[in-house]
DNA sequence: TTCAAAAGTGACTGAGCGGTCACCTCCTGC
DNA sequence: GCAGGAGGTGACCGCTCAGTCACTTTTGAA
């Protein structure tokens, strides 16, 4: 049942969707919809993205930012959290429709001060581990001395962020400037790249300006 | 009558305004609406935010980034990226509607192709834009020779990131663990600080870029 | 002053959909 | 084989809202 859900919300988004479809997908009729998700469109909503959602983002975590995995050298973080980026890549791009909730829950949460509320907390302690992980970091010194929490929001924008435009080049039709699809490792070496070594070139004295 | 609609549009997102309400609050007859906007809600939709939120984005990489501007130098680089980011920060900070349109277009696109198509082609010559500067600074030899329009994405995609972690902040009621309100300068030298300087402390091995 | 076109209006309509409930069906234990 | 209840069902209800259109008001040219 969760699955037919999954797939209906995931094409249509919360408020395209509706209980007819999902429960003709699912092999159900629309009451016993009910039987199982009392509270109706959003409880059965709510669920999916609990338990779908939050519940791989915190299987990525644990497989790749333990908390005792050890993050003191330079090399260390860099790759753990290179694991970590990697690892949100390969789940959502094997789970297209736990990717569009993802993506669609943040935005829609805008509309309504309670469910943002709920959404921040499901994905608190989520955030809290990475921000845990960037601390480890910075106390062993591998990592400059930034505050943790934006540092963290910033690691899962990126990810976000690139999923999104990887994910649009899927739907768009035309030859317009999207990126093409890359796999997951080269994508998660590129963020790690910019993310841990920056953008600029590294500063020797000369710089050498090669047209 | 774009006011009332971006006002409506921002507060209740597109699934949760009514032409009803946008009438009222513009202080017109909704027909009046149709004479206007012949396409319905869907148009009006359309070119709210082809008015607003892709022309803001047009002026902002125009006052920051224009074909002129000289990166030659990872300090003159730098600097104008910095100005970049925080002229978005600025923009959205002052249009609460506006960045709520331009955070939910995306995710809504998803839904639907041939609006996929049309937001990629709106946003196609701001992104364009934006990987332009990249490639300069590429060429001159101040950033790392990575590819351009990745790197636009992501720069474009830490910017929406942290806009809705500090959104989320205003909506959630709790003391849930969100980012505090920064103002836009800071939080503009911390992106770049990050993106472009690296989140690793610097290499023994590797001159310093300064503190 | 006249009047026709342009601009504006809001009650109405029809479709779509979330949610309900009286009924059915099938399993279990006696 | 039967009683009872747990689980399943889908036609139906009521409401919301995008879109329409016959009508009113404003405008400005003659």
């Amino acid at each position: 049942m969760l699955d037919a859900a999954l797939a209906v919300f995931g094409e249509k988004g919360f408020e395209g969707a509706t209980l007819d479809e999902i429960a003709d997908r699912a092999e159900f009729g629309k009451g016993t919809l009910y039987n199982y998700f009392p509270g109706g469109k959003e409880e059965l909503y709510h669920a999916l993205f609990e338990e779908r959602v939050v519940e791989g983002l915190h299987r990525v975590v644990e497989a790749t930012l333990p908390a005792d995995r050890p993050l003191g050298t330079r090399e260390e973080a860099r790759e753990a959290f290179c694991d970590f980026i990697h690892g949100l890549l390969t789940h959502f791009e094997s789970n297209r429709s736990v990717l569009r909730l993802f993506m669609t829950e943040g935005p829609r949460a805008f509309h309504d001060p309670d469910r943002m509320a709920e959404v921040l907390q499901l994905f608190a302690s989520f955030t809290a581990s990475v921000a845990g992980a960037v601390e480890r970091g910075v106390a062993s010194g591998a990592l400059r001395a930034l505050p943790a929490l934006p540092v963290a929001h910033l690691l899962i924008g990126n990810v976000r962020g690139l999923l999104m435009a990887h994910a649009a080049h899927d739907c768009a039709p035309a030859g317009l400037p999207t990126l093409p699809p890359l796999d997951s490792a080269t994508t998660a070496e590129f963020i790690t790249t910019v993310l841990f070594d920056g953008l600029l070139t590294p500063a020797v004295d000369a710089p050498s300006p090669d047209a």
